[in-house]
DNA sequence: TTTATTTCTGATAATTTTATCAGAAATAAG
DNA sequence: CTTATTTCTGATAAAATTATCAGAAATAAA
């Protein structure tokens, strides 16, 4: 479904934002400790999403990542960052472009499942999802 | 969503199954052309739906791929067969199970359109979709 | 100002996926 | 039986994704 790129980014906001709602910023060490992913890679990938603005980071000693505070950050942003939005528009058969008019022939059957993951990418927000982490009702590794 | 070797394996399924209905039994060059997919490649894919048994083939000259009479695939045996069944069962965060009693923080939201793709796509048969091929409402390739 | 810490950047390596190729095995047709 | 055709098999190559590493740039704290 996603790339392990996208799986790790997602996994590594979810704790950057239960860790700014205790008013911490993660390093990389931490995150990649927290979250369960290999340290350099998932640091490649906080660093796409700072540069594109997802999330802030600040260098230097006691810096790290972390959310604005009172954040509206949804999941469809962090999935369009890092694998692009071809999941929430492309053709699932893989034709060059996903018509209506020029259906491929899971076309209709696929556009129900499409758009249920992109409504709901949309209306799921990061804070919606740290909160009930914080709780302990959810986890980001084994 | 699908690999590559998914989506041109379900194109050449459903080509494959269009043919069979005409009684004919295209060879890889032909369903190669149809479908807008790599030759080379094709063959190994096809080559391996062979040999699970998912779509049937003669060698030797008028041989090719062809599909038992009233067949009643349905696109999640495709699916299962080239990527395996972890778009199915697989946890969207990559956690290495997908578990109610462990849940990662999207496992609710994800569960409701992981389930939604698999209803449908065990829900839906080649011959259903290779009719509207047929009658020419939907396209392989542009 | 100096030092320690940390992100950031660019180069590189490993692995997986995608794609190609040459030739063997099978088989229908003449 | 011979030939032409086609799938099948295994080796290989190219590209993309995943992963690592070394060092520069920034910054807070001493
Ligand atoms: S054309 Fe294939 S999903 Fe729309
Ligand atoms: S645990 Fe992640 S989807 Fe179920």
């Amino acid at each position: 479904m996603f790339s392990k790129a996208c799986e790790y980014g997602i996994r590594s906001v979810l704790f950057i934002a239960e860790q700014s709602q205790l008013d911490k910023r993660p390093n990389i060490v931490e995150i990649a400790k927290a979250v369960d992913s290999p340290e350099p890679f998932t640091a490649k990938i906080c660093q796409q999403l700072a540069r594109s603005g997802i999330i802030l980071s600040r260098k230097g000693p006691n810096g790290g990542f972390y959310l604005e505070k009172d954040s509206k950050l949804t999941l469809a942003e962090i999935v369009a960052c890092i694998d692009g939005d071809s999941i929430f528009k492309g053709c699932s058969l893989g034709l060059p472009q996903c018509s209506a008019a020029h259906p491929c022939p899971v076309h209709d059957q696929f556009n129900d499942v499409r758009e249920g993951l992109k409504k709901m990418c949309e209306n799921t927000t990061v804070t919606q999802l740290s909160e009930k982490l914080r709780k302990g009702e959810t986890f980001l590794k084994i």
